[in-house]
DNA sequence: TAGATTGTTAATCGATTAACAATC
DNA sequence: TAGATTGTTAATCGATTAACAATC
């Protein structure tokens, strides 16, 4: 994994995907696949695969292809899913439980440490082992805890001054399901999920294709 | 709205972006608003502003800027926001639930007219004044009322096999949330939504921060 | 009017694709 | 070995940024 030059940031969004069919020919038990064949599986081109690769090492092999497992093994270091980073989740909302629920994540090397809400009526209930806590016992749970990343499925509102808060605390990533563009005077790494984006993105399509302005 | 050219998906991505920040201006009162202020509240270019907002129209005005209520409605007429696409969702589980719940898609445009699961604990309750229907009467649901998108928060593997019923009923759209990039020979509409990849995405940049491989 | 800011063309930059020598 | 396919350089394409005349 050299760092001759800036890996550009479309590179690493594809990183995940390249996981996934991985994952997915290692299932079928497919142990070696060629640029071009895993290209026409994914409808991108082979180039794209060997320069996307190639910006992280050479895994493949002339005449041969990649090993799928090798290559799978690989992707995976470079995302981190053997670092074992530790996850809280604000807000134990439908949201943050469906993300509590879902078992990929951990997979992925991202482990649930904590849940926490405000709602007495919520805290005290268990979710996969973990017992949902009062958001006011979270200074002293980070204290005691690392804490690496924590998923804020909180109220639109609460969330700057929880996100705030969270960075004072001292985490380092921070992932953000209201549709604002979080932004903070401290270091921490924020990815934003924006999902009512997404369906207007599939609402524009809709109505280009059927021309179904109202 | 000309379509002298395609426009790209790259300009398209940032349309609902726009839209929020617009509307966040709209709540402070702020009634114009130049290129150069909202790039600088975006974080990006006054230029692509401005050549995004000419692939639809010229919207602003010489010397004056952008009516900002006037710039949030166009871009609303572009993404659909008054075309009232009816919504279906197929799986009640958290993350059925969380969608349903979230009011915004309303305002965007988006109306919720049913909720489909398999689970005979779950049919029958209500959400947002809509029953849980069960999956088995979703043709005949289909069949007597317009419904334009399915939005699918199913378990992966029921994913494609309901996107392609789906699909065959005449749905128009799909929103999938299982971890796959869903394809059909059909020509529907698809959004993916990967939770897992933008998590992913999170981690690596964690990683290149902090060196902190395992 | 003078100043500001757009709409739009031209220049630059970066990402994707093509090509091919290296090599398994 | 011959065939296949990589790694990598070069060419192309598209997207972003800069510049500026038009004009409010």
């Amino acid at each position: 994994m050299d760092l001759k030059r800036k890996i550009s940031i479309a590179v690493i969004r594809r990183l995940p995907r390249y996981y996934r069919y991985l994952s997915d020919l290692l299932k079928l038990d497919i142990t070696r696949i060629s640029s071009k064949e895993l290209a026409a599986r994914m409808d991108i081109t082979a180039s794209q695969i060997r320069q996307d690769l190639n910006c992280f090492g050479g895994f493949g092999q002339q005449g041969y292809g990649y090993n799928v497992e090798l290559l799978f093994n690989e992707i995976g270091k470079i995302l981190g899913v053997d670092s074992g980073f530790n996850t809280i989740i604000i807000g134990a909302g439908n949201m943050g439980q469906a993300l509590a629920n879902y078992g990929n994540f951990e997979k992925r090397g991202f482990r649930l440490v904590g849940i926490f809400d405000v709602n007495p009526q919520i805290v005290g209930k268990r979710i996969k082992d973990i017992q949902i806590m009062h958001f006011d016992s979270i200074d002293e749970f980070i204290k005691n805890n690392r804490v690496d990343i924590a998923i804020l499925t909180i109220p639109y509102n609460a969330t700057p001054a929880v996100a705030e808060k969270m960075a004072r605390l001292g985490i380092k990533g921070l992932w953000n399901f209201s549709p604002m563009d979080l932004k903070l005077p401290y270091d921490v790494i924020i990815e934003n999920v924006h999902l009512s984006d997404s369906l207007m993105v599939l609402g524009y399509k809709l109505n280009q294709k059927y021309r179904r302005q109202a």
